[in-house]
DNA sequence: GTTTTTTTGATTTACGTACATCAGATTTGG
DNA sequence: CCAAATCTGATGTACGTAAATCAAAAAAAC
């Protein structure tokens, strides 16, 4: 059986009440005392039952989440994660909140966060725009005792305590390796799709794309980047145009508005043998996968980065330790013969 | 607020003791009261708190885990990871045992299961061997009431309740595309390495990548499979041996015994170019993935496994849901840029 | 040495549920 | 219609922790 706040008052020679004080940092315990009970808790190697606890506080955890009004799948997706987490809600004590703020506005991302030091929640998830500005509110935030975790989108250099998001350089670096391996010894040209290059991890995926393809693949080069702004018309315009060049043989599309860049393959590119990978997994994507307009899709399970940012906000809210494995988002890579 | 059994209580003009009878399916309610109570339960959206209700019951989740006595780095990890899981057993009220089992042993199996079913555990977790009389016994136990999970290796007809491990055949089609793709216009013989073809997982394996592979890859013929037993060195001697065929451009490793594998190829290769897809990321294919050695690798997370089956086993026993998405267990593809 | 302040102890209530006991009410059987 | 069986209510204790109150003890200040 494990120990109780009981066995260390006995061990440690104090009442229930001065353990009380010191488990929950109360005042009014000599300094002696508090280690005599502190030297007890290690000894028995006393752990707080965090379900008692909480039952007893009635603890609840407010919870936010900042998200950029986007209007994408993916993002919709994240927003539909969201919802079912709070349909969780009763079962896991939490209370979330969502609110959405202009994309890449980080002036208004930096208001919102100010807004919140105000109402105390007690953690913060935040899909973030890099910007300097942003790094210095989160860095107060977290100096202030907020756990925060950045979402799809990490701000490095900060104090954040968790990303919860996949490494955007890794994918890239893994799109450039299987669409050089895929063509194999073809020499051409690669058209890269991207949303815009003003977000971090567009630029991340487009840094390690570039870099394993000049360092690897040199029969191939990259042509310049076409930025769609994740909107299906402009993706689809841009790709129907670039496609114009014979010597495209591979296409990456690292951003949203994949809608737009499978109508323009099916409309143009019939005849050819193009190679495409393609980022995050829709219905529209997954169709294309099945039926070979895209040859391999790179996704992250914005369920998973929810649920994770759930758990970590709630371990640090009650100081826990986090299974780092466990929160540790995986670059999904889907043929179509791996398709959930 | 959330409604509790006080709320039930009034709502249904009945006492709070009659509540608890309902709710704990105990004795002594006439079937009128009994349904006035569970009208008011679903009208108030009443959800027990399970927290607190292990607390009263000072529940705790005695889990037992089958293993088999196999001596391989994937099973090792798998050992690793439920002794983290132990480690983790007070905060998450477990307590979990295993019990190692001699390999493709059915009876041995029976006879364990058998067993278990006199000491009453919430919950069974066990890498199956696929046999009828398996199928049968844990039937038994299923209807005996006992939460059953099979883990890495399934029990297909079977009336288990959840399945913790990657789908294999799956795993088997995206090996022979990723291998055919990365081979492109190339024509030659592809040597599979396999442990045995008396398990479930490794037969699913290597079923769906000869169907891929006939129906997609007509220009890569499949030799006959190598029987390593997931013994390096027996591995090791049956590589080098098949190397002698000149013909062959491509190997898929399917089973453990990667060791064995990686040391024929950097002795019999080095100035071949193959293709080399393996299974279960180790410190060995690590290794042998950065160097060039092997081209990709295939795995399932163990501690994701691990930890999923002892969320259902355990939601399972309260009676509760499992986040389905959540428990998917997906099929890691590891190129060099997204090792973790 | 007394007063004031600080520290500690003892005790109680609460959280939401489980479970046991016993008395009282209602239904059923004869 | 009464006895027996069945059902229901009232009440209390417990789980491990939080939080509050008030009294008592110890330490510090005068």
């Amino acid at each position: 059986m494990r120990p109780t706040v009981h066995d260390i008052a006995a061990a440690a020679g104090v009442s229930l009440a001065t353990v009380d004080r010191v488990l929950n940092q109360r005042p009014g315990v000599r300094h002696v005392t508090r280690e005599k009970v502190e030297t007890a808790i290690r000894e028995l190697g006393y752990v707080r039952d965090v379900a008692a606890a909480n039952l007893a506080k009635g603890r609840t955890y407010p919870l936010v989440f900042i998200l950029p009004a986007s209007d994408n799948s993916f993002m919709h997706g994240l927003n539909a994660e969201i919802r079912q987490a709070i349909l969780r809600s009763p079962a896991e004590r939490t209370d979330i909140r969502t609110i959405e703020v202009p994309a890449f506005d980080s002036a208004a991302l930096v208001a919102v966060l100010e807004g919140l030091s105000r109402e105390k929640p007690c953690g913060i998830a935040m899909v973030a725009t890099d910007a300097p500005d942003v790094r210095a509110v989160v860095d107060r935030l977290v100096h202030a005792g907020f756990p925060i975790v950045t979402l799809v989108s990490d701000l490095t250099g900060s104090l954040r305590h968790h990303y919860a998001g996949v490494d955007n350089i890794a994918a890239g670096r893994t799109a450039a390796r299987l669409l050089g391996r895929f063509l194999g010894p073809r020499k051409g040209k690669i058209a890269v799709l991207a949303g815009s290059m003003l977000v971090r991890d567009h630029r991340e995926r487009l840094e390690g794309f570039t870099s394993v393809m000049t360092e690897e693949f040199p029969d191939l080069a990259i042509l310049p980047v076409l930025e769609g702004r994740d909107d299906p018309e402009l993706a689809h315009m841009l790709v129907a145009e670039a496609l114009g060049n014979a010597d495209i043989i591979g296409i990456y599309s690292l951003g949203a508005g994949n809608r737009g860049l499978i109508r323009a393959l099916k409309e143009k590119a019939v005849d050819r043998t193009l190679t495409v990978i393609a980022h995050e997994l829709t219905a529209h994507t997954r169709a294309a996968l099945i039926d070979n307009t895209i040859d391999a899709i790179l996704n992250q399970n914005a369920g998973h980065e929810v649920r994770s940012a759930i758990r970590v906000l709630k371990a640090k809210a009650d100081g826990l330790a986090v299974i780092e494995a466990q929160e540790r988002i995986r670059l999904d890579i889907f043929l179509k013969d791996n398709l959930p």
